[in-house]
DNA sequence: CCGCTATATTTGCCTTGACAAATATCCTTT
DNA sequence: AAAGGATATTTGTCAAGGCAAATATAGCGG
């Protein structure tokens, strides 16, 4: 056996730089989710988690709001709502000010199932983050918001 | 001086859950990787910025251990390969001592090319995290890895 | 009212990455 | 040394998302 690099993978690289490290650890978070998610027989993508979230925090909203505010494409949007309204999880209703728009909301049975995924989604975050203290979780969470902040505003 | 994230109303969400925040801040990070690089006149996806990355600090290895290093699938690696290829940066030869791997390693060329983009990662890092002091960025970096390994380990 | 610009949604096209199958080669075991 | 299982690379296929064009409608200024 050649390639030992064994090692470097269960113990990433001490110098692992910022992007890495936030692209292993969200992808852990999603697989994870989804996981949990098939465990259930819900077969969600975490997309289509988020976008049912939304929905279900946030009431009926247009589609280019939810794309918004889930940072998807418009495109990608449509094709995401013809497969969870295919599903029966939500509906696209006629906008009542704006003709153009769409008004999606969640069915009966979109927000029956949101019952079953709240504490899915609190259960995974709650693994992830089980090695942190409380005040550890609230300066996570600060620091990747002010990250944020500081790419965004680059002023 | 923690909790003072500032909720506004603008556009950022408030609460948003850290899978989330982790996605918004990596592809932040990407985006501003892109662009800088584009600023450069070179025309590189952050992946192909890791791929070239991990063979300037490491040296020399195979297409898998390449590919292990970056949490890319081999297929995928495979085609960023020729790509990088093609363009010169990197050269697919013979594995010595094993005769189904390869040894990629950079041409003069993909080393030049390093050379501009060390410091343009440490730009965009630096902007990033420009307003954490020196404790709260190891601290960032510490939360995550341990979040990363509560996921792996998970037990 | 008319033209112009901006926004909402849909669709087509393209790239990326995951997964699986195929092939070649190793390595261990018998 | 032959068998069997593991690993390296490549290729095909697929789903997801970004971007651009097309269409419909809003809303504003003249």
């Amino acid at each position: 056996m050649h390639g030992m690099v064994t090692e470097s993978l269960a113990h990433p690289a001490p110098e692992e730089s910022l992007g890495v490290l936030l692209g292993l650890v969200r992808s852990e978070i999603v697989r994870a989710m989804e996981a949990e998610l098939a465990a259930l027989g819900v077969e969600l993508r975490f997309t289509q988690f988020l976008i049912l979230k939304r929905l279900a925090r946030l009431g009926p909203m247009t589609a280019s709001e939810l794309a918004r505010a889930v940072e998807l494409d418009g495109g990608a949007m449509t094709r995401q709502l013809d497969h969870l309204e295919g599903r029966g999880y939500l509906r696209r209703c006629p906008h009542e000010q704006d003709r153009r728009a769409l008004r999606i909301e969640l069915t009966a049975e979109g927000d029956a199932l949101w019952q079953q995924l709240t504490d899915c989604n609190e259960r995974v975050l709650e693994a992830a983050q089980r090695s942190l203290g409380e005040t550890e979780r609230r300066r996570l969470h600060d620091y990747l918001t002010r990250v944020l902040h500081a790419l965004r505003d680059k002023d």
